[in-house]
RNA sequence: GGAGCCAUGCCGGAGCGGCCGAACGGACUUCACUGCUAAUGAAGGGUCGGGGUUAAACUCGACCGGGGGUUCAAAUCCCCCUGGCUCCGCCA
């Protein structure tokens, strides 16, 4: 949730933003109005409260024979303070829901409007061009026993695949190749639960407009979660931090469940788009002090990444109206995919300054021992989908597929990934 | 699935309906002392919010797993929920 005190503070930079994200203005002032009466009920329960607290002394104190005209007044005094306690919670909830309503104020500089007004921060990389006829990521998993989607759906349904053969041996080559490179960055590696509580998927956001892309299961009243961010969140809820050492950093390792409602027919074709698959997620909490240097950190980490395997990709600022309502600036990586002759989306990295961490109770101590919310930034080091990026920019004609360097000690040397039966 | 126990501050652990924001111990911070880190003595700290202040000071309220209830008054009594632990059974 966005800060109250800037909301009673500056009401503007938050509809500035919210202007910037398309989204309604007059939220604000909705918000700013049930901050009012929240406090005016708020004190108004307070007072009758101390009165009360007062009052009950006397009691205490009072004589036999004073006692009952006392208690008298004291009944009533006790109705008055209940009906105010009910009219400050009622405020509450309402000042509550209207604030719920506001997204993360963006940072100054993100581009403003939808998907396609991204900015294009930078590119690294020749486009891969080929002297014959590249086949695309799922021709060449199946030419090297590598991708089984048949059989994926025949198990459990469309968007399900088997990886096999040097198909699972890359994949897991490639989440040991981020986790060494996320432990030789200071990351503590964090193997998460995939199954959360209701609160923690509410309290990470992802319950809102987006609920319907989460799994729940409803006899145990567990939502299945979509990224291990959501437990990484969740890990240091209601926990002062101590951040003197530095930011904390933590590299999820899960498997993620998506339900890819609503883009039926989207990218059907292969992994590039499934309901299971893993990622190697970083996870800071630092001084929001400094989020933003974090921020340019894990780009640069997840940049390393894709040049170590030889991939061509632009970064992008990603526009305001296209941010999760957490976040309030997120820079995505794209690698080129030769056969759709386009960037798609490898990497994501977000910073959510303090709007994560005030909803689960994250803070840390400052220099003066006060203790602050956190800014918490996440970001993608590796995921299933590298693969198709990883088959189609180093095909060769023949259908085998060279292995990156960076990549060869995790698979045993293997320099070469050869169509089987050839 | 059956039976029982428990939930209090950073941790351990007390707590008679008002004298409890909470004993005691540890950890922590500060000061003193032994020429240094150790030992000893003393003092001090919770969290969240409202008001107030340039900032403090100060002041008020809330918080003893969560939510209801009883009462003038609840950590303490009653109900519901959640979580944890132990034993038995079952099981990949």
């Amino acid at each position: 949730m966005i800060d109250p005190v800037l909301l009673r503070t500056d009401p503007d930079a938050i509809k500035r933003s919210q202007k910037a994200r398309g989204n309604d203005e007059s939220s604000v002032d909705a918000a700013v109005a049930a901050d009012e009466a929240r406090r005016a009920a708020l004190g108004e329960f307070e007072r009758l409260r101390a009165e009360q607290n007062e009052f009950g002394k006397q009691v205490k104190a009072a004589s036999k024979d004073e006692k009952p005209a006392l208690i008298a007044r004291a009944q009533e005094l006790a109705a008055e303070v209940k009906a105010a306690d009910a009219r400050a919670k009622e405020a509450d909830a309402a000042f509550g829901a209207a604030v719920m309503l506001l997204e993360n104020v963006v940072i100054e500089g993100v581009p403003a409007g939808g998907e396609e007004n991204f900015v294009t921060l930078r590119t690294h990389g020749e486009i891969p061009s080929f002297d014959f006829e590249a086949r695309d990521h799922l021709e060449l998993g199946e030419l090297l026993g590598a991708i089984d989607m048949q059989r994926g759906a025949k198990v459990s349904g469309a968007r399900f695949y088997f990886l096999r053969g040097v198909g699972a041996r890359l994949e897991i080559a490639l989440m040991n190749l981020a986790l060494d490179r996320a432990l030789a960055n200071g990351f503590t590696p964090l193997i998460t639960p995939t199954l959360v509580r209701p609160e923690v998927m509410r309290g990470t956001g992802f319950l809102g407009e987006h609920a319907d892309e989460v799994y729940h299961l409803p006899a145990d009243d567990l939502y299945l979660t979509g990224t291990s961010e959501v437990a990484l969140a969740g890990y240091h809820a209601d926990e002062i931090l101590d951040l003197g050492e530095g930011p904390l950093r933590y590299a999820g390792w899960s498997t993620c469940y998506r339900r890819e409602a609503g883009s039926h027919g989207k990218d059907t074709r292969g992994i590039l788009r499934v309901h299971q698959f893993n990622k190697l997620e970083m996870f800071v909490y630092a001084d929001p002090a400094e989020a933003e240097a974090e921020h340019d950190r894990l780009v640069a980490w997840q940049e390393e990444m894709l040049q170590a395997l030889g991939l061509s990709y632009r970064v992008i600022d990603v526009a305001a109206g296209d941010l999760g309502s957490s976040a309030a600036r997120k820079f995505d990586i794209e690698a080129w995919v030769p056969t759709q002759g386009t960037f798609r989306e490898l990497t994501s990295t977000s910073n959510c300054t303090t709007f994560q961490s005030r909803r689960l109770a994250t803070r840390f101590r400052d220099e003066s021992g006060k203790s602050r919310p956190v800014a918490t930034l996440n970001g993608t080091l590796a995921t299933t989908r590298w693969i198709v990026a990883i088959l189609e920019t180093h095909q060769r004609a023949d259908g085998s597929v060279r292995v990156p360097e960076a990549l060869r000690p995790y698979l045993g040397g293997l320099d070469v990934l050869a169509p089987v039966g050839a």
